[in-house]
DNA sequence: ATTATAGGTAAGCAATCACTTACCTGTCAA
DNA sequence: TTGACAGGTAAGTGATTGCTTACCTATAAT
């Protein structure tokens, strides 16, 4: 296996908290500094950093240095694991679209 | 709004630890009753019991007696705000599907 | 060279977690 | 009625969270 089962359950946990879900969400437009991350939440700088912290360690964001700034970027492949155990659960949705693949891995299998 | 934001981020929360999610995994089969659910962990079942009470209260599971029995569902449909944020990354995916979707949609608006 | 800016790290603290053992209630069986 | 069994609740405990303020380093600007 690539990665452990234990590193996979970070990332349910990383993601547990509304703010780091946020800072998430934020990097989905573009890669950001710190301080512009910060400037969307009420707490102390510090306590941004360690959320960021928190999501570089699960693997959800990847950080580059640019000058004296460093720029956090979104690694959106690390929600894998939650996005597989999500898809167990795809059954309970009257979802179309997975009726849909259903009917494509029928029609590729005969 | 049917649900409050708050209670919707008590759903990630529970689903952060991974007891919790085998828990829920276990009852995608069927319903269970406590001491059933218990045989599959090494934790003590009072420790269960404490699981089975944050999924409760985060509306994951739903119990219901059976004379000394106490037999708990999964409510998948609770699952929807992870669901939904995970939807935002789609677009990070390289999925057929999703094309699939857009052009469907496209289809439809013409 | 000096000063300001970006941002990480340390230490401390109250609150919460995850677990344990001990105990209690309600139901079924003899 | 007397056990035995299912399972929730209470209390206690060590570990972890999430935050703060204070401090440090590195780069940039004057």
């Amino acid at each position: 296996m690539a990665v452990s089962p234990e590193r996979e359950s970070d990332v349910f946990v990383a993601i547990s908290h509304r703010a780091r879900r946020e800072m998430l969400d934020l990097l989905t437009e573009t890669e950001r500094s710190v301080g512009d991350i910060a400037a969307h939440f009420e707490m102390s700088r510090p306590a941004v950093s360690q959320h960021l912290r928190i999501l570089l360690d699960a693997g959800l964001v990847g950080e580059h240095r640019h000058g004296r700034e460093r720029r956090y970027h979104l690694v959106p492949e690390r929600l894998g694991p939650v996005r597989e155990w999500m898809a167990h659960y795809e059954q309970f949705w009257d979802n179309h679209l997975l009726r849909l693949q259903q009917q494509l891995a029928k029609g590729e299998e005969e």
